[in-house]
DNA sequence: GTGCACAGTGCAACCGTTTGCACCACCGCC
DNA sequence: GGCGGTGGTGCAAACGGTTGCACTGTGCAC
């Protein structure tokens, strides 16, 4: 290839024009960079003048291949979910990741994706050419075998949310859904509330899943029965919840006094179906939503909502992955951390009979 | 360093592992994988089968550094801003930007940076570490230095809104900021408006002088005074709004009849300041926002918003920025995208006298 | 039968760093 | 004055790919 480097665009010193001028081998100038090696003052001195008149700075990808690191770790982000903008879960996630990889001198790295599945193949993608450090992997339809093929792959992983089955090995930082939404039941029935519905989401989702049996469990130690048409899955979006309201209002003797939502855009369509029929919230039914969006403030009345940690999920996340990268191993154990029920003025004692 | 590799964490096979095993040449390897080359069917046969057996991808890195690409374009964010999650600015120019990015094959590198004079660092630090082929850079308090000092700095690199002064060289992409507030103004002047306030946020950021200019243009064409109490700058939050009440109505006789917002935020403050003078909108006053952020449809009354097409303007960057890399030039010209002005409740004719 | 084009593969230099080891000079100590 | 220790620097082999060029063999035209 001889003169590869010949009539490139953008030809930028390297270390050895930075040798050559100050008079010094390559090494030294790699040396002086680095930081960790004893070099004399005035050694120093030279080559950070030449560095400085040629406006050097070390290539980040050739160092990266010396030291087989790159300073960087990355996610997959499906960007063409459409309530990406609309849900706090991604955005929020990423501000965590961002503050922790900023403050330890990392890079986020975003792949994007269009479903599922090739959320996989772009993480196997990042994993396997080496892309990236570490990964942290946010999708909450994870099976059994795709763990085992993430694991497979060398680099330190953390998952956002539980692995599906018994998983020991694998890192990850998850919020107490359960828990949360146990409480969220709990204090709707402290309010007074019996008829209790869950409107939920896609059911082939963990988080789902979890959320469905904190309220399961709130019902069933406060020895109340769960009718079936109380729980709707609906869908992740406004009209999720405007649907659920007819759904659940089939009979009206029945019919629930309070909803709890699995994110606030379904509370949305909750509050607008419940206006159409001329009923109250909070007088004669409570709303409940998730995720404390910017919006449960203005909604009108103003949303309770239950605050997911995504943030603090994503700074975790990105601790853990980061301390195990530096100490050469992989992340290991789990984070588990706290929602906040945030009471605004859609929740209050159900009406008297 | 001799035998460096031994013993190392994660040995992952290489080119001349997969070469040894099909008995071909490594070179032969990687122009099976690079795919623009003539290599006969049985041989690339026989190199997919061992690559297949031992797990191998190329590693991205080895490959960048040879190829002097990296497939990666960069964005700095201001992770500490607290609007982050309540603006729609950077999650949808992100959303735009990793739409493009991933139809090309190319990833998104996101750097972190606290302040303004730290973004700047920061995207040095990418240009010049070469850890990115092109860098947006999505600043709106851009001084003529700073740019020259960006443009000075080999790589490709497109602006999000326009350049300070004239720098003809530099590629930008910007909505009509200044067409689009002429526009919502004449819109409220054809509803019958004759006093109209303009709720502004930081003056230094170019974007709010741009939106200014186009309101005080609108009101010039139509021959309508300004009165220097009407124009408030407060700042890009709820807050900004609400105190912008009070100091546009110290003479109730010359108070506004219609105020547009730099953001939803100071829209919503307004709303509230309004509503808590007993104001109606919009059968009193009427409110324009901007952004059209998801609460928008959410506010009583719905809010009449203008919509900034930061989506499109994160994928016209990416676009300008891939397609500049690949022709191994740089990004040139400049596109401006329009905004589009989304009528809700919130405005309406002014009352009669 | 010779010449030629071209498909297909190997060779080796190169991308720009890092770092183990060798070496040299100097210092202080006995 | 010899000698061990050490601070400072050079040497050269990695890291894992890519690619210009040389070379071989085959098919085809003349």
């Amino acid at each position: 290839m001889a003169t590869r480097n010949n009539g490139r665009r953008g030809n930028r010193p390297t270390i050895r024009d930075v040798a050559a001028r100050a008079r010094v081998h390559p090494s030294t100038v790699s040396r002086v960079f680095s930081g960790h090696a004893q070099i004399s003052p005035r050694t120093r001195q030279r080559v950070l003048e030449a560095a400085q008149a040629l406006n050097f700075r070390p290539n980040a990808i050739a160092r990266s291949l010396s030291v087989q690191r790159t300073q960087t770790i990355a996610l997959v982000v499906p960007h063409v979910f459409e309530g990406y903008f609309q849900d706090a879960f991604f955005p929020q996630l990423m501000a965590g990741l961002l503050a922790v990889t900023y403050s330890h001198g990392y890079r986020l790295l975003l792949g994007g994706c269009e479903s599922y599945s090739d959320e996989i193949v772009q993480i196997l993608d990042i994993l396997r050419t080496r892309q990236a450090d570490g990964i942290v992997v946010a999708s909450s339809r994870l099976d059994v075998d795709t763990v085992g093929e993430l694991q497979r792959q060398a680099p330190p992983l953390v998952l956002i949310g539980h692995p599906p089955a018994h998983h020991p090995d694998v890192a990850w930082v998850d919020a107490d859904n359960q828990a949360a939404t146990r409480e969220v039941v709990e204090y709707l029935i402290r309010l007074g509330h019996r008829r209790i519905a869950y409107v939920g989401g896609d059911p082939d989702n963990t988080v789902v899943k979890e959320r469905l049996e904190g309220y399961r469990e709130a019902m069933a130690r406060a020895g109340l029965p769960v009718e079936a048409h109380w729980i709707d899955y609906g869908y992740f979006a406004e009209d999720g919840g405007y649907q659920a309201v007819a759904r659940t209002r089939v009979k009206p003797e029945r019919a629930p006094t309070a909803y709890y939502a699995g994110n606030d855009l379904m509370a949305v369509g909750l509050l607008r179906g419940l206006r159409e029929r001329g009923l109250r919230v909070p007088q004669d039914v409570s709303v409940v939503g998730t995720n404390d969006s910017p919006e449960a403030r203005h909604l009108t009345p103003e949303l309770t909502s239950l605050r997911v940690p995504y943030r603090e999920m994503g700074a975790a996340a990105a601790e853990m992955l980061i301390q195990a990268i530096q100490e050469g191993g992989r992340p290991r154990g789990h984070r588990l951390l706290s929602s906040k029920l945030v009471i605004r003025a859609s929740t209050g004692p159900p009406p008297r009979r």
